[in-house]
RNA sequence: GGCGCUAUCGUCUAGGGGUUAGGACGGAAGAUUCUCAAUCUUCAAACCCGGGUUCGAUUCCCGGUAGCGCUACCA
């Protein structure tokens, strides 16, 4: 590749990014823009994404929460181009990591038990200290260290961090960050049953999978020098590291169960478009160079996406927001591909469309989108449409039926349509329905809001004959014709 | 408590030493009259506080306050 005479190109090292989530539970929402993020990142610069299972804790680690994490990913369409790796298939590199930093002197064994541990740091913490590892184990010799070991003592590696002095890192989002090294502890490395801890799990993956720019979140900030040191003492190249802000719930604390979805799955289940879910979670601490609008294709979003357009504040998760975003997606979708997105949900609400004419459908579907606020309302509020089996919205019957005059008309009206030569369209179902309204002497609007109600078994749809053409001649007749026993039934519910 | 980070409408944010501080969501009002969850129009709504620096700070600096994060042999 390096024969070719003519000057090179400026050498760009393409960047590798990872998202590393922990599967002790659903992907989550902050987990779901920290890997759209990353993807994001990978895509704009043709880098690649590596996916990285953390699930060193045994404990809490399962493979239902590994499947559950692959399926929000998917149906967001985020893909990754290398793994899922396991941490737990790798578990010898990180004791051989360990051993390394020992031999070098840049860790230790540690032989204190948890109880010695506890008894001190209450103890501190009584006295007012700080809370911290005060190194006792850091006096023993590698010699010493060494034989108890041999002679089977159960210990601990705990990283050597200098007394002096301060850590810092250069964050792309944050800019300098310091630490000074006595605010640290020396941490653990390897825990005494040989399991590796985060920071060395982390470390040694991300130097080894050759990761170039760390993207997660805002908590790792103050993980990042005790991972420095780590570099360092592996006399490795440190990363670019870019903490995002994290995501708050409405009353701005950190995002949990208590503000109701946080598996970005139950955002499916909500009927929210995935394409929706994905452009919101975009514009959540990242905003595009010279801001024209906020909704942006895949395309577009991968396009704009950088690192310096990512705020340093947290934000707060506006779900009217999503739904807004929501709205406009299943507007914008051409009826094709919100199709499938609907079978789903007539599917999950149990029935099937009695019409099944495909371009019948594409039509209806058309008529409907622009008032939809999710996929869940094609098999709740627009359910008429697609089945007869359908309940009326009480409150609908009541603002517009609620007169036994109007029933008697609408029934009426169902013969005069029965008898009416002329063509189902929307001209000549009004003009019929307005002819008979006036020679009723009554008022239009009355007998159009009845029959709404009646048609769709809704207050709120489209226009009405609008609606009658996409019911059909006989579907309007018939249940114009069952005015009475819809409002009977708007009484009296399901059982 | 210690350490770190952050601070512009209710929310997401733009901006930046002199601006009518801009946009979007949400909210309010009006129009439409065939409903509104549609559409159109209009409106309200913000620079956390106190000191500096400066002719002038919302913007730069310092302090305070508040919020969040970390403070495990969890990740």
């Amino acid at each position: 590749m390096s024969s070719s005479s003519s000057p090179l190109p400026v050498r760009v090292a393409v960047p590798r990014v990872r998202f590393a989530p922990s599967p002790t539970g659903y992907l989550h929402v902050g987990g779901a823009r920290t890997a759209l993020f990353n993807w994001l990142f990978a895509r704009h610069y043709g880098g690649t994404l590596i996916l990285r299972i953390e699930d060193t804790d045994l404990e809490r680690s399962t493979a239902e929460m590994v499947e559950g994490i692959l399926q929000g990913m998917r149906w967001l369409g985020l893909d990754w181009d290398e793994g899922p790796y396991h941490q737990t298939q790798r578990m010898e590199m990180y004791r051989e990591t360990a051993a390394r930093l020992v031999a070098s002197g840049h860790a230790y064994y540690c032989f204190c038990t948890k109880e010695e541990l506890e008894r001190r740091r209450a103890a501190a913490a009584a006295e007012g200290r700080p809370p911290r590892y005060e190194g006792v184990c850091r006096s023993i010799s590698r010699e010493e260290g060494a034989s108890r070991r041999a002679a089977g003592e159960s210990a601990a590696v705990r990283f050597a961090v200098p007394q002096s002095g301060s850590t810092s890192f250069e964050d792309a989002v944050f800019g300098r960050v310091e630490f000074a090294n006595t605010e640290l502890e020396d941490f653990v490395l390897l825990r005494s049953d040989g399991g590796p801890t985060y920071h060395l799990s982390v470390v040694t993956d991300d130097v080894e999978m050759r990761i170039t720019h760390v993207i997660r979140g805002a908590d790792h900030i103050s993980n990042t020098p005790k991972q420095v040191l780590l570099y360092q003492g592996l006399g490795a190249a440190l990363p670019v590291f870019a903490h995002v802000p994290l995501i708050l719930g409405p009353d701005k604390t950190r995002l949990s169960k208590r503000h109701g979805a946080t598996s970005v799955i139950a955002y499916r289940e909500e009927g929210i478009v995935p394409q929706a879910f994905r452009n919101f979670l975009a514009l959540l601490g990242w905003t595009p160079p010279e801001g024209s609008g906020e909704i942006f294709s895949d395309h577009e979003l991968i396009r704009l996406f950088g690192l310096e357009g990512i705020s340093r504040s947290d934000a707060v998760f506006d779900r009217a927001k999503l739904d807004w975003f929501n709205t406009e997606y299943i507007r914008a979708y051409p009826a094709e591909k919100l199709l499938p997105l609907i079978r789903e949900e007539w599917r999950k609400a149990g029935f099937e469309p009695e019409h099944t004419d495909r371009d019948w459908l594409l039509s209806t579907i058309n008529l409907l989108k622009p008032r939809a606020r999710s996929l869940k309302d094609f098999a709740t509020s627009f359910r008429a449409f697609f089945t007869d089996t359908f309940q009326p919205d009480p409150a609908a019957v009541e603002k517009f039926l609620s007169d036994e005059g109007i029933r008697q008309m609408l029934m009426e009206l169902g013969e005069r349509y029965a008898a009416s030569e002329d063509s189902f369209t929307e001209a000549e179902t009004e003009k019929l329905l307005r002819d008979f309204a006036a020679e009723k002497e009554m008022k239009a609007g009355a007998l159009i809001n009845g029959a709404r109600v009646v048609l769709t078994g809704q207050g709120v749809a489209p226009s009405l004959f609008a609606v009658m053409v996409a019911l059909g001649k006989e579907r309007t007749i018939a249940r114009l014709k069952a005015t009475q026993e819809l409002a009977g039934r708007a009484m009296t519910p399901e059982v």
